[in-house]
DNA sequence: GTGGTCTAGACCACC
DNA sequence: GTGGTCTAGACCACG
């Protein structure tokens, strides 16, 4: 389900974060589906459960699953990260065009790129 | 010339690197100019002189100043770091467009923002 | 008759606990009302039926149910309840003022409120 | 500078939360304020520094102080927390106004407790 | 079985 | 010295 890249230097529980965050904003997991519990991610990925843990709590926090003690951890619905996530992504946007725009790249250069990596989802301006 | 930002999380040598890197960048500091010294910009600072030194190694290895032993550091020529920077920003600018074309963020929305934050640099293509 | 929250952080039990508390003192159930058997309200919940009779037990404890052996659980008089959770919500009314207090939030505000979420029920001094 | 309570049934990383809380709202702690080191607190409570850390890291999320690596923890500004706080606790007595509603209890004694708890902080209206 | 907390002890980057 | 991460192993409440 998931892969640690040991050469990585980000910690391991924000690659799961991230890992975990990807499976579900792109619907491989969706509303209400049952997380690996803790400890068979934990021996499933060969690290220790307090690894796990931190990971699925701090995802817990970002709105992407929900756990119940004695049941376990599933996924929450979209409408409890969504918009956070998107308004993160285009303030990163944001940054890197100011940069850019300092390095003297051009806007056509940038036009380009937007066209060349997104589909384009006209139907949710 | 510079201002650290205790809060920031990142390492201060770290902050230190970027405010030198913006200040050649946006051309406060240009080629041959002459770096202040380690021990001067420690004291302006109040922070210890490795951190200084551990910044100014850092930016020499990506090319922003050169070190003549016994006269000190210079800002480099823009050939030396200009096409690594822009490379690396438009590999975020292409990661964070494939994430917001994930999210379901629209292309015309994206390029809004890019008229909105780049002036708009035609000659440099 | 009950509805329990899956993303609500306390564990099944203290739910079932409060939402039959409700029950009793906003009186939809009254003194001597016979309350559903642990069983039926077990598959009615779809949860455990250990869970309910923990629940059960507890509310007993309080004073809000007693139970006939061979015939099960009834709703008690307001008297073996009312005044010892009278003094529970003054005691955290108690300590919310004073933590209001300590963040200097001025005693009209909270004159105010107390006029606009409760009704004035005069005779019950 | 803080003790814990072991017949307290919530974790001891929260009541470490609280009681530091408590400090700085009251003003025992001050902006800028050098925090005690994880491990020198940890020693001191005789707890695990683990524990101390789970603490100070929710305190940091919750705006009530900010650390930097190597260099330790430090309280930070009012601002950063204290609207959040307010809003919770003003929650908190709606809910339990509400409750106390639903029971019986008296406007005018509600109004008696709010003049015997709160010293009254007529300008921040 | 599940998640939540805690301990003991270790290694790392940073200052 | 500092905080940040990780492991190994334990105990608890919950269902």
């Amino acid at each position: 389900m998931i892969q640690i890249d040991y050469q990585d230097k980000r910690p391991i529980y924000e690659q799961v974060i991230e890992k975990i965050q990807n499976l579900i904003i792109i619907g491989v997991l969706t509303e209400n589906d049952k997380m690996p519990s803790v400890r068979s991610l934990a021996i499933d990925l060969s690290i220790n459960p307090n690894t796990i843990q931190k990971a699925y709590q701090e995802l817990e926090r970002l709105g992407f699953i929900y756990t119940v003690k004695g049941r376990g951890g599933f996924v929450a619905s979209q409408s409890s990260w969504k918009k956070d996530i998107s308004d993160e992504n285009l303030n990163n946007l944001k940054d890197v065009l100011i940069e850019l725009d300092k390095l003297g790249v051009s806007k056509s250069k940038v036009h380009d790129m937007v066209d060349k990596y997104m589909k384009g989802n006209v139907e949710n301006d």
